[in-house]
RNA sequence: GCCCUUGUAGCUCAACGGUAGAGCGCGCGGCUCAUAAUCGCUCGGUUACAGGUUCAAAUCCUGUCGAGGGCACCA
């Protein structure tokens, strides 16, 4: 039996659940339903990493366990998928579990008996080094320290004291003897790492020159981690015990799992990972894989990552986060799903909005496949007594069909509908979702276009009509029972429900794509009951809900949590190695404080408005000439034409930027910004001028 | 500084080197089975710019500019 095995990343345990897991997770659940759908003998994993020394802080700060807090996470990544429908993984892999214990350390064990591909060991013991700052009794990251200018020593940020350099021993993995036996691997293989362009990044990684991973960490300095084989006094570091999870999982190296059936899945494995955690899942995975004699994955895909809807990062900082909560109480689970297969293209990064959100589930689902469901059934309520009329059109009966612009042979359809599915499969096998689901509403605007142009309505009136009315209304139900199981895996809840609609029974779930076969609706199947399954959301109402919910939350919202961030092996070169996880998390945007310095690099002057005018053809732009006190007046552009009338800030004093780079707008070059108060959350309200209520002087700077 | 990707309609995206399309939005008209739905029509493009190769370029090559990203460096 074909098999097919998908993973997310594990995530890691030091952070409340995101649009980062819910998302990548449910491009897991489609696809692994998807592929059962079609046959394959599938097996998904998703799960927590829940070692390291970021957990044990976070642990010691909240007074609790490791163990605890890494209980708490998973629980509440357990329950957001719960709360999302996504509950089909076959297992919530932890790397807690005592399998997992058992199974890492034979695999490191495996990996330290076999040599390199250049005859070396693969495992040796070195030292790193690393600054240690004694107040705190703990190893400093780079984002934990600063360099002061005219110093070598970094200080600590919490103490301000200079650190001390302390070398600690590790265990390092020889990856510098990799990097050949990698770019052969993945250039030779157009599937190993997609996308292309992601791809291409991670081969000049390896052709700039690869150096050895530290792989463990004194048990003194961290203790939560996986005991080195043959040497207590250290603990795995992170990516052994992390990726490993993938094999561990399906019974590498370990009994408790053997049933899973590593032999059979892991040839066929499918890694879904952010872009941000590719390297690790190629350079270090692969690389760890090979030592160990085992095979390489068959695909790791990068997907891109949501930015908000003006394609800007999203940060609780810029508060343009999308919140679970608020997904979960405004949108169905289905709408979600399509969305995000929908809108982003795979592998790119995509917009998340909610007005977007609201706008396509608007047109494509309630407008769209719900609208064309429920204008179906309730025709053959109302027309055939609620019963799947016969499709066949007798010969003599051809003319009245074709005078109601209805081809009498229904294989146009047939063709039509087997094409539609093709792509399909062609395109979702391809990690083309969007292009997928394209053409599926090709489909669907295809058979409303046939439902005006026959005007059922008006054959019900012509008795000469019956056999093409029923035609017509067999044909749509029947698209709309293909439809069903081809987006089962992407809106399952939904199609189930469509599918009980038409009246039918069997198990969706099982019903592979590749065997429909049109004509298989049976006539006279009594449909059920027919009800909206697609709501229409009032968008307005619903963003004033969620702009409500969302003040309310600041108002409520508790201190900040510890701040903590990813500790990093400081002789490795690649401060960026954060930890298994994806998109921006809550910890790592809670430092975002600028300096004085940074704050007097910005030049703010006071300065008059002398000459406010519009400029020809332009809706926005206002062109101001300001005295800042300089030899002659400054021009400078702003979007406020919609807002003032020029002629009444003449003689307005304002706030400027004074030395902003200059830029040249409808042709005119503005030197400087405008200070105003700007609401910016789509409501379109008027920018209110920063001004001043004591007298002040021309140019006087602001600090 | 080096490298990768990208630039097509207001927006999101298509288009083996062969007549630039679709959806959404906008405007007009039709229809009433349906969830203010749906159907038709219209509007919308010098394919970022400049060169080159070719019978033919959105597509291939070179350069410029813009966007995003990776690495290095700096902080």
């Amino acid at each position: 039996m074909k098999t097919f095995y998908i993973t997310t990343p594990i995530y890691y345990a030091n952070s409340l659940p995101h649009l980062g897991h819910l998302y990548t997770t449910t491009v897991a659940d489609v696809l692994a339903k998807h592929k059962k759908q079609r046959g394959f003998d599938t097996y998904f994993l998703t799960g927590t990493d829940e070692h390291g020394v970021n957990i044990q802080r976070v642990a010691e700060a909240k007074g609790q366990t490791p163990k605890d807090y890494v209980d708490y996470i998973s629980g509440e990544m357990k329950k957001m998928f719960a709360d999302f429908g996504l509950t089909d993984y076959d297992i919530f892999m932890r790397t807690t579990e005592p399998f997992h214990y058992e199974a890492v350390r034979s695999l490191w064990r495996k990996i330290a008996s076999n040599q390199t591909p250049k005859g070396n060991s693969t495992i040796y013991k070195g030292f790193y080094e690393a600054w240690f700052c004694p107040n705190c009794a703990e190893f400093k990251t780079e984002t934990e320290y600063e360099i002061r200018d005219g110093e070598d020593v970094p200080r600590c940020l919490v103490h301000e004291r200079p650190l001390d350099k302390v070398s600690e021993e590790s265990y390092f993995f020889r990856l510098s003897d990799y990097g050949e036996f990698l770019l052969e691997a993945i250039e030779g293989n157009p599937i190993l790492i997609r996308p292309e362009a992601r791809k291409n990044e991670v081969i000049s990684f390896i052709k700039s020159g690869l150096q050895d991973l530290s792989i463990s960490r004194e048990k003194k300095s961290v203790s939560w981690g996986v005991p080195v084989p043959g040497d207590e006094n250290h603990v795995m570091y992170v990516w052994l015990d992390a990726l490993s999870n993938y094999i561990t999982a399906i019974g590498y190296g370990n009994e408790e799992r053997k049933a899973v059936g590593f032999e059979k899945y892991w040839g066929n494995v499918t890694h879904l990972v952010g872009k941000d955690i590719l390297r690790q899942h190629s350079v270090y995975w692969f690389s760890f894989l090979d030592a160990a004699g085992l095979e390489l994955p068959q695909t790791i895909y990068a997907h891109g990552m949501w930015l908000d809807a003006d394609g800007r990062k999203m940060g609780k900082t810029l508060g343009n986060t999308i919140e679970l909560g608020v997904l979960r109480e405004h949108f169905q689970t289905d709408a979600i799903r399509y969305f995000v297969l929908r809108e982003m293209v795979f592998g790119q990064d995509g917009k998340f909005g909610y007005e977007n959100l609201i706008e396509r589930a608007n047109a494509d689902l309630a407008s769209g496949l719900g609208n064309l469901s429920s204008r179906t059934l309730s025709m053959i309520n109302k027309y055939c007594d609620g019963a799947i009329p016969n499709g066949k059109i007798a010969e003599h009966n051809y003319i009245y069909a074709k005078r109601a612009g209805i081809n009498p042979d229904e294989q146009e359809l047939v063709s039509v509908l087997e094409h539609a599915r093709d792509e399909f499969l062609r395109k979702f096998d391809n990690f083309e979702f969007s292009q997928a689901l394209e053409i599926v509403w090709s489909v669907i605007a295809r058979i409303d276009k046939m439902i005006s142009d026959a005007k059922p309505w008006e054959l019900i009136k012509d008795e000469n009509q019956a056999e093409t009315l029923n035609a017509v209304l067999y044909r749509a139900t029947e698209t709309l029972r293909w439809l069903c199981v081809l987006l089962f895996p992407v809106m399952p809840e939904a199609m189930k429900n469509i599918y009980g609609q038409i009246g039918l029974s069997d198990d969706i779930t099982v019903i592979n794509p590749e065997n429909l076969n049109y004509g298989e609706l049976k006539t006279e199947t009594k449909i059920g009951e027919t009800q909206a399954v697609f709501p229409r959301l009032d968008k307005n109402k619903v963003m004033s809900e969620i702009m409500e919910s969302g003040k309310l939350k600041i108002e409520n919202e508790e201190p900040k949590p510890v701040v903590v961030q990813p500790t990093e092996n400081v002789l490795t070169q690649n401060p960026t190695d954060v930890l298994i996880n994806n998109q921006p998390d809550e910890a790592d945007e809670v430092e975002n404080f600028i300096t004085i310095d940074d704050f007097l690099k910005v030049e703010l002057r006071v300065g008059e408005i002398k000459v406010a005018e519009r400029i020809p053809k332009a809706d926005k732009l206002l062109r101001f000439e300001i005295d800042l006190g300089e030899e002659k007046p400054r021009q400078i552009l702003a979007g406020l034409a919609e807002y003032y009338e020029p002629e009444t800030l003449i003689g307005r004093k304002v706030v400027v930027v004074a030395n902003l780079k200059p830029r040249t707008m409808r042709g005119l070059e503005s030197n400087g910004m405008i200070c105003a108060a700007s609401l910016e959350n789509g409501t379109g309200e008027k920018p209110a001028l920063a001004a001043f209520i004591e007298n002040v002087d021309i140019g006087a700077r602001l600090k």
